[in-house]
This record gives structure tokens, C-alpha cells and sequence, in this order.
DNA sequence: TTAACATCGTTGCATATGCAACTAATAAAT
DNA sequence: ATTTATTAGTTGCATATGCAACGATGTTAA
């Protein structure tokens, strides 16, 4: 959310810095990428990551389930990175219905490229941020998401 | 970006936190006017409270600059909210080539329907959250949106 | 005054996303 | 074993978004 203007009552409110500032960190990302001719999007960059790093051959669901996606917003997201030959579509043998989805060698190479640029963004981001402070916002963070998890509407 | 998982280099890093927590709460918001049966999407809600609370009649360009967004996009932001008669463009008299973005009685009367949600959630998410953690979460979202705006790529 | 430049908004093309309905395949129940 | 229910993935329809090219209008410079 983009909304901490004037004064308001949403102004006490800590959800509208978290929608400007994730959305003003997309657009820096967005232009590291560009501007290193690097044809990959913040969220197929998350998909390689989680392929390369954490685990291979995850099923579609699962993937969907670990980014907080939809599955059908997947499936078109594995469209897209396929295409690119960034990653394939592995049927599995013990369930037809499932595809284990792998990161391929250029997948690979692409995420290795991207890494460094990633840190540096991730840590220039942190710049003037004292330990105590960073561990005040991810508790806070923490908070946030748990009364999430813990509310029904 | 979402993908604080395992141990990893981008462990120590905040901005994968803000993503994941954004994701959330978005979904959490879609949720909130779903089931309250407003037809009304989060990021024409911003719009919406802008011109309310803040300044009617924008021209597109400054209502794209303050909200972040493409000019591109708020053109057809604008064309779903003016179809569903939200707001009108008001063609400006001094400049042809601007519009003044206005918001219609509809709008308003949906805003203040909304208001009250969003402030419930908003205040919801903040539960058990400190006025000094408050102040600090602040100050590092601050301090990243300015090594944002000072960092030339 | 005319030519060059700048600004505003729109459109084509591309990606990302959600909901709901659907197909195919597997698992559970009777 | 056959019916019923569940699960995995895809597709239609809708919204949101960015870049680049474009046309229309305004402004500036020569």
C-alpha cells in the first residue's frame, strides 16, 4: 500500500511503509536487472532461487505453496521461465498428475550471475541499519505475520 | 520478494521480510473486501483515498508520481475505476493535453464503506507490536527508502 | 514565426496474479 | 469393485504493471 501522505488516520499505521517501500525496492531491482541485460523478473529470480538453493525438482504445488502463489498464476509463471529455458516441467513417475519442475543449466548459470547483484542490492539496502534495529524490524515482521495467521475475518 | 527459507546468504537481509510480509497482508486485504462484497481492489483503493483525504481533481501524471506507479498504468487503473464510476476525467481547461482525475459521489460514498475495514485491518496487524518497536520499525523503512533514493546503479 | 523540444496521456506488447470452472488422475468410501 | 471425493495442473476472464513508441498539445529557441 502507497498511502503515507498527509495527515490521516492511517497515519500511525505501519502497513502503508511496508507496501511503498517493497514496491520503491521492486523498482530498484527491476533496474539492477536491467541494466545488467539480465531478462529475468523479481519473481522468476525468487523461483530460481528456491530451485537452486533450497530444493530441485519441487512439485507445482508445492513451489506455489512456498511463494505464496496461486497455483494458476504458477503454472503461467512456469510457462514463462520454461520458455526461457530456465527451468522444465519433469513429470513425475509415481504420480501422473504432478510436475517435479527442475532449474536448467542455463537457470543455473543465470542465478550464479544474479547472486552478487542480489547481495550487494539486499546489503545496500541496509545501509545505517544497526544489528539492534534489524532485529527490532524482523521481530516486528514476525508480529505482523502471526496476527495474520491468527485472525479469520 | 519471498524467500526467507533456510540458511542461505541472504539469510541475514530485511528485504525479503518486507516482501513476504507485504504478500500477506495484500491477501489478507483482498480477503477483507471479498468477503465485506466491495468489488474494489487494493490499488484502487489508494487511489481513492488520496483524492478523498488528500487532494481531488489530480492530473494522471501526479497521481501516477504519487502513488508510484507508471503513468501507463494509472491510465487504465483510471479506465477500471471510470468504468465502474469511481472517478472521472475531467478534461483541464488551461493544458488539453491534462485530465483531472475527480473523485464521483460513488466513490466516495465506497470510501467511507471501506475506511473502517481498512483501519480495522490495519490496526489488527499491529497487535502486541510496542510504540518503541513502532518507532524503530519506522526508522529503518525510512532509512532503506533513503539508501534507495541516494544510490545511483 | 517557424522549427525544435518537452509534456501528457494512450496503446501495443509483455509479464504477473487471482478466482472459478474444468480435465485428468489418484485416493477414499461404501 | 464401483462410486465418490480429493488433488494437480490448466484455461477463461479480469485486473495490475512496465517499457517503448506514438499523437496531440504546449513551450522554447532561433
Amino acid at each position: 500500500m502507497n498511502f503515507n501522505s498527509n495527515n490521516s488516520d492511517f497515519n500511525k499505521t505501519l502497513a502503508p511503509w511496508i507496501g511503498r517501500t517493497e514496491k520503491l525496492i521492486n523498482i530498484h531491482i527491476s533496474d539492477v536487472f536491467l541494466h545488467n541485460n539480465i531478462q529475468v523478473t523479481k519473481e522468476q529470480w525468487i523461483v530460481l532461487k528456491i530451485l537452486y538453493e533450497d530444493k530441485d525438482n519441487l512439485i507445482q504445488n508445492e513451489l506455489a505453496f512456498i511463494t505464496n502463489r496461486n497455483k494458476a498464476s504458477l503454472t503461467r509463471l512456469i510457462n514463462v521461465m520454461e520458455k526461457n529455458k530456465l527451468v522444465a516441467r519433469i513429470p513425475s513417475k509415481k504420480d501422473s498428475r504432478k510436475n517435479l519442475i527442475q532449474i536448467t543449466e542455463t537457470g543455473k548459470i543465470l542465478f550464479l550471475k544474479m547472486k552478487p547483484l542480489m547481495l550487494n542490492t539486499l546489503e545496500m539496502l541496509q545501509n545505517g541499519i544497526t544489528e539492534d534495529e534489524k532485529e527490532v524490524f524482523i521481530n516486528v515482521m514476525t508480529k505482523i505475520q502471526s496476527n495474520l495467521k491468527n485472525h479469520t475475518i
